[in-house]
Formats: C-alpha cells, structure tokens, sequence
DNA sequence: TAGGCCATCTGGTCCT
DNA sequence: AGGACCAGATGGCCTA
C-alpha cells in the first residue's frame, strides 16, 4: 500500500468519485479534491433498508451465520463455530476436496479438528468485520450528511473521504477561528483598526489581522508564528514579496 | 446485463 | 499456539 502525501488526493472508484459528488454542496464536501459528496436520492439499500443491505441476512455459500439478525441489531456476541447446517457443511466439504489435499491447513491436524479451527477462525473473522462496520456506522452518524431514510447510506469509500474532507474543513475553520480571536485580542484598545478591518464573512478576512498596529511586526512572521504559515487569506502575506 | 457494493471465506503474515 | 490483520476470491443483491 503506497503512502499518499498529505492532501493530495485519493484515487476512489469511479463509482464513489460519482457518488461524492452527487452529494449536497456543502462547503465541506468540495473542501478538497473536488469530492461534492453524495447521498441525495440514491436509494441504495433503500428497498430493503439499509442494514440489510449490508447483507447480513443474505448468507452466502459455506456461511455459518445461522440466521439474519434483526436490522440494526448488533452482530450476535457469541458466534459459535458450531452452528452449521448439514448444507453447510457439504459446502465446506466441497472447498476442501476442490483445494485438494495439499491444499489449506494444518497436515498434521485431523480433518474435523481441522474444520472447527477454520470455523472458529471463520467467525472470529466475521465478528471482526461487524465491528468495522459497526465502527463505520459510528462515523457515518456524525458526518454532516442526509440521513433521511430515503436516502441511500453512504458507501464505505465516500464515508471515509468524506470524514476525511469533515476532518479538514474542522482543521481549518479552527485555525480561522484562532486568527479571529487573536485579532479581537489584539485590536482590544484600538478601535479604529478594528472597525476598519473589512471582516467579510468567516474566513474571508481580507486584510491580515495582525496588521492592525504599528508595534506587531511583519505580517508573515506573525502569521506564520500563529500557524505555522503564513495566511493564504491575508491580503499582506500575499502582497509581500 | 454490466458494474458497483457488500459479506463471507480463506490462506498468509505478524505479533503476543 | 492462538489471535489480529490483511488481501484475494467468490457470489449475492441492487441499480443504471
């Protein structure tokens, strides 16, 4: 798996790309990357509702999930590997000759010996991956998005960007609203700078803050001692060779 | 029907 | 040895 640098994009799916941005426009959501986010009108799981699309109760061939839990409900606590239908086990049985002797597990272990470790192994699995989509549930309720029932739950990839984006535009609403609060500080006494400073709605200061006062110092060093960087906002930063 | 998304199974690897 | 984590394979369901 390759590192990506900081804020250089992703590379989704085309299909989660597609998804993202057919999301609402909120600010956040085209805060980087382009990724408008998703979910108005896609009605994905939306016949069957959302957990059940998550294809809990659709088990699949060789599954040992003996029934559907109730949509929401959270993964059984105890899964045995011993809950297997005859059918079950004559799928299991069939994986295992088609592999071949040679093929997956222990040699030395008895066959029966062998299946209940690869069920017990199975379900362990399994209840590792409801824990992920439980986690993933978890996020999903905190992103700023539609929740309505009508529209389609977030796949796993647009959650992730999309919490990603929210991270980001946190980040950066924070340090506006530090410069903010420094500005006030230092503009406390100094009336006129404060009224003259053009503050256009937050975050589009266009006159740096810390300019309001002879005794500050230059622009940057000020910016850059707050954050780091000198203000992408600040009309001085920008103006300063 | 193709493509997307998902759950599950499975074998491999690493860690405790 | 056993558990956690990972990635590939497989098959089901849904939508365009």
């Amino acid at each position: 798996m390759s590192i990506r640098p900081p804020g250089e994009p992703p590379s989704p799916g085309r299909a989660a790309m597609a998804e993202l941005k057919s999301l609402s426009g909120d600010a956040y959501l085209a805060l980087s990357h382009g990724y408008a986010a998703a979910a108005a009108g896609l009605a994905y799981g939306a016949a069957r509702g959302p957990e059940a699309a998550r294809g809990y109760g659709a088990p699949g061939p060789g599954d040992d999930l003996p029934a559907a839990p109730a949509p929401g409900a959270p993964a059984p606590a105890a899964e045995s590997s011993g809950e297997q239908s005859g059918d079950e086990d004559d799928a299991f049985e069939q994986r295992r000759r088609r592999r071949g002797p040679g093929g997956a597990g222990d040699g030395r272990r008895r066959p029966r010996e062998q299946r209940s470790l690869r069920l017990s192994i199975n379900a362990r699995e399994r209840r590792r991956m409801h824990d992920l989509n439980d986690a993933l549930d978890g996020l999903r309720a905190v992103i700023p998005y539609a929740h309505s029932p009508s529209v389609r739950k977030l796949s796993k990839i647009a959650t992730l960007l999309l919490a990603k984006n929210y991270i980001l535009m946190q980040a950066q609403a924070l340090d506006e609203m530090r410069r903010l609060v420094a500005f006030l500080n230092q503009g406390q006494g100094l009336a006129a700078p404060v009224a003259a400073a053009p503050l256009t709605p937050f975050g589009q200061a266009t006159v740096c803050p810390f300019s309001a006062g002879a005794a500050l110092g230059p622009c940057p060093d000020k910016c850059a001692a707050f954050s780091g960087t000198p203000s992408a906002l600040c009309k001085h930063c920008h103006e300063k060779p």
